[in-house]
DNA sequence: CGTTTTTGACCCGCGC
DNA sequence: GCGCGGGTCAAAAACG
């Protein structure tokens, strides 16, 4: 393909071919790079976000705009009723006065419910602006760390074929190939052996498939375990992003939520210990795009619908799909940084579980227990916390449909009932994306979160350093 | 006809 | 080494 040849001008090429720059604009690009780019601009940026975290916070404790609408009219109705009684009694100049005054007052309320409407947009589409640009971001990283590996892999590839072929031809000379053999590891031999059969496998069977896109799929699957190691060091933190899981539980009837991605069924196994069986999809929007998920119905609620991601995408998304990646890489680059600050090994997950806030814990928890580090979002309203839930998805509340039948009173039953709106109809491609904006919202709204996302940001930024001995160890904890 | 789903076989790591 | 369980492969079937 014609990414081979520069990296830096694919880099630079990669944004073109991106959704941002269409909706976007390049000059945004440069914005971006400008504001991450310079550690001073990242530090007022941090103190900004913090700013931005702690308005937003404010208001959100004043209640999301539906509940904002309820104290408009609650702050109209006040002032109504004083004015209905001096309707009645209209004849002293001093009532007049006091419903001129409390006109005043009121205008002057709602002027500030209105400005405050407005903060509210403004400080939401910043929200927005900042997890593109972090998705935008990781994107390019992504691209750019996939091409110095290409670069690199061929490299070592061609260096240890000519050894290899050195050794054999000269092993010949002297007697036979299988002390040749030897030298192979035995990784390296199994791995060359069963990627030439998956890669063959994954663009459905073309036994033909041009050698640059078998390259990148091989590139992409074994260059960890090839021995070098220089590569190893490199791409230890790539593997391990890759290994973090995220996994969304949310109510759904349907078999599988859609999320913007092109998926292909791939296996389904009667997972231990539950009636339904569990599901594996890959991503199929690139060939080399290593995504997986997994589906899988809760055991004890059948509406409760568990999908569980892997790894990153390697290639721009649509708008729609954009919501739930930027969501879930936010909360395992949350997870990642917060196990690479205290410990390598899964003892660190057990370190990093206090990184998470306690006033959502069950909105985000770490499962130590499972062989991968994996983050659990939680989007049923199980276990309701109005604070998160209650808060709007994206835009006016009026978006959401409510089925009046039985609307129980009070605002927070209210609030409740809207979630579950939300997410009985997850299933649709909107309300995913508002739920999951909800829970990108709800991510970065947390104070801890947010420092955890900043962090990680830097972690990912200083992975990007030619440097290859900066380990995300050290960045991620300064 | 190309793509996706189905589904039994296979691989691999782990505990015994 | 063996069994188990999670995960993946790939031929065949189904689909559009
Ligand atoms: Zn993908």
């Amino acid at each position: 393909m014609d990414v081979a040849s520069d990296p830096s001008l694919d880099a630079g090429d990669h944004p073109d071919r991106a959704y941002s720059p269409v909706t976007s604009g390049g000059k945004r690009i440069v914005n971006e790079m400008d504001f991450f780019s310079s550690k001073n601009h990242l530090n007022s940026k941090r103190t900004l976000w913090v700013d931005v975290k702690k308005e937003s916070r404010a208001h959100d404790q004043g209640m999301p705009p539906g509940y904002e609408i309820d104290i408009g009219l609650n702050l109209l109705t006040t002032p109504t009723d004083s004015d209905k009684s001096v309707v009645d009694d209209e004849t002293s100049p001093h009532i007049k006065e006091k419903r001129n005054q409390s006109n005043y007052k009121l205008s002057v309320l709602q002027a500030e419910v209105n400005r405050m409407k407005t903060e509210n947009q403004r400080l939401r589409s910043m929200v927005n602006h900042v997890n593109n640009n972090y998705y935008n971001l990781q994107m390019q990283i992504e691209s750019m760390k996939q091409q110095q590996q290409i670069e690199r892999i061929t490299k070592t590839v061609e260096d240890q074929r000519q050894m290899i072929d050195g050794i054999v031809l000269e092993e010949k000379r002297s007697g036979g190939a299988m002390v040749a053999r030897q030298f192979i590891p035995e990784k390296y031999e199994q791995s060359v052996e069963r990627t030439s059969r998956g890669c063959c496998g994954y663009r459905g069977h073309e036994g033909g498939e041009s050698p640059e896109i078998a390259s990148q799929d091989w590139v992409q699957n074994k260059a960890p375990k090839l021995d070098t190691s220089k590569d190893c060091d490199q791409t230890a933190d790539q593997a391990a992003m890759r290994r973090v899981r995220v996994s969304v539980r949310a109510r759904s009837e349907a078999p599988m939520i859609s999320d913007g991605c092109q998926w292909r069924k791939y296996g389904q196994k009667m997972a231990k210990g539950n009636p339904c069986p569990r599901a594996y999809y890959r991503c199929t929007m690139a060939l080399g795009c290593s995504v997986r998920k997994q589906v899988q119905r809760c055991a004890d609620d059948r509406t409760i619908l568990t999908t569980t991601y892997e790894g990153n995408h390697n290639h721009p998304l649509p708008p729609a799909a954009m919501t739930m990646v930027s969501t879930t890489s936010a909360a395992a680059s949350m997870l990642l940084s917060g196990s690479t600050s205290s410990s390598d090994h899964h003892g660190g997950l057990l370190n990093a579980t206090p990184i998470l806030p306690y006033t959502t814990p069950h909105f985000t928890s770490i499962s130590a227990s499972s062989p991968f580090p994996t983050v659990t979002l939680d989007l049923t309203n199980s276990t309701p916390n109005p604070l998160l839930f209650t808060r709007p998805p994206q835009g006016p509340f009026g978006h959401i449909h409510f089925p009046n039948q039985n609307l129980a009173s009070g605002p927070q039953n209210l609030g409740q009932q809207a979630l579950h709106n939300q997410t009985s109809k997850f299933c649709g491609l909107q309300s995913s994306r508002e739920m999951m904006s909800a829970a990108t919202a709800a991510i970065t709204a947390d104070p801890d979160l947010t420092a955890a996302l900043v962090a990680a940001i830097a972690s990912v930024m200083g992975n990007v350093s030619p440097h290859n001995n900066i380990s995300s160890n050290s960045n991620a904890t300064h």
